[in-house]
DNA sequence: CCGCTCATCTGGTATAGACCAGTATCAAGG
DNA sequence: CCTTGATACTGGTCTATACCAGATGAGCGG
């Protein structure tokens, strides 16, 4: 009776022996951050099963955050995640750079719009008062690792939609308004990406996020803006700090 | 030639569509909280497909936190999620009853045991340095939504290892130390649940989850205690204000 | 040198079964 | 009445296979 290769000791699903396996080599080192993986194909063969049980187990390690897919291109070791403290106005690029990465930030789109329901609820604005809408997308060392939609009070940031998003936003209010972000109100919550954040990442429907909604108000109380930002949720740890 | 039930003007995969439908039927509320779902196998007949594209439905639905897994016994509507602050202090239970949930503890473990190299680097603590580990389990509804581990400094807290954890712990050091608990260092990221966490909370590896670890301090500086949380990720939102 | 085509490789989706291991239910037996 | 045990039902795991569509890279033609 021929045994399979995954068999050991345990009496374990041999898909979770597939991932032990493979979370092994990662350890060791023998693949490394971005490096790709074999193939489901002779990553099936080689452990002596199927396709189906090989992507059960990547699946597994995709969910542990130990390694991501990029579109029909295959499976690669997830870098370290990103420290991040939204709590506090930063740079992400300064960020991303002090921890050795290389960020870059794209946008999308600067549009005029109305406020809608859902907004209004979280900002106090009324239903239809103006607002400028920025998305944007961010990398980090060429993985697109999150994109947010930025909406952010014309009144008070006169003339706001004609400047360049690709910068750091916090410098630009700090800059050229002198807004001082006093007070903010962070939500944050686990989901999956659906569309159109999935297709703007390039990652499948259902693929894990993490939505981090802050609303900011300057000194005196005003709406400054409200940002949404969705994460891969393998690629960011965020950490706050209480004095 | 006929067409599947759920197959509509749209191109998008099979297990999308079936996804779309479901997710209907939760919004009209035909199925509401901790209703359960109908079998897979009854789903992929009512559908025209097979139990595997059925599941990758269900799938999408679970990381998309709209509906939860019961060991073998279904699928069931997830209940909205609980509003949580980390930063500051207070009670699970008094919260969670406030929000129109049925909250309760379970204290698993009290153990006294010494400062791992982990640990030390969490903490400040040196390696060796005696602690009491206290693991938890806590319920909304009866379902089970988290573990944590909590690791107290025996040196600032004396006797506490005979107290009753299944009461809150915060108020237990208000009242019975005075503890003033000034300093914490907070950090949290999505992951899936593994062993053992998984099993104490009835679900299998690979359940998305989040990680949130929290390390408080007293007015002086002093270590009291490391707090690791592990969440299943549908059943919390995290809300911070920064004032 | 550049740009295009095309074969090949990748993961993505889907079918059609199979057996296993817990859960829930209820009738039979104490 | 309660307990026990058979049983049907549930999701969990797994095999074997097929076709599709995007990504890639080699090679050809300009």
């Amino acid at each position: 009776m021929p045994e399979n290769i995954a068999t050991s000791e345990t009496g374990s699903p041999l898909y979770l022996r597939v991932r032990d396996q493979l979370a092994e080599q990662i350890e060791r080192g023998e693949v490394t951050a971005n490096i790709k993986l074999p193939s489901e194909r002779v990553l099936a063969e080689r452990f002596e099963t199927t396709r189906v049980t090989a992507r059960l187990a990547l699946a597994q390690l995709e969910a542990e955050g130990r390694i991501y897919r990029s579109n029909r291109r295959g499976w690669f070791v997830s870098p370290p995640r990103l420290i991040y403290n939204p709590t506090e106005d930063y740079s992400f690029s300064d960020n991303a750079v002090s921890q050795g990465r290389l960020p870059r930030t794209e946008t999308l789109e600067v549009r005029c719009t109305v406020v809608s329901a859902w907004l209004a609820g979280k900002t106090g604005l009324e239903t239809g008062d103006p607002v400028v809408l920025v998305r944007r997308r961010r990398y980090l060392d060429e993985r697109p690792v999150l994109v947010e939609n930025i909406y952010l009070n014309p009144r008070r940031l006169p003339g706001i939609k004609d400047f360049d998003f690709n910068r750091s936003l916090w410098k630009l209010l700090r800059d050229q308004y002198s807004v001082d972000l006093v007070q903010k109100k962070i939500e944050m919550f686990p989901t999956a990406l659906v569309d159109p954040q999935a297709s703007a990442l390039s990652v499948n429907a259902g693929t894990a996020g993490l939505c981090v909604n802050r609303c900011s108000r300057d000194a005196a109380g005003g709406f400054v803006e409200f940002d949404e930002e969705f994460w891969l949720h393998d690629t960011l740890s965020i950490q706050v700090n209480v004095a």
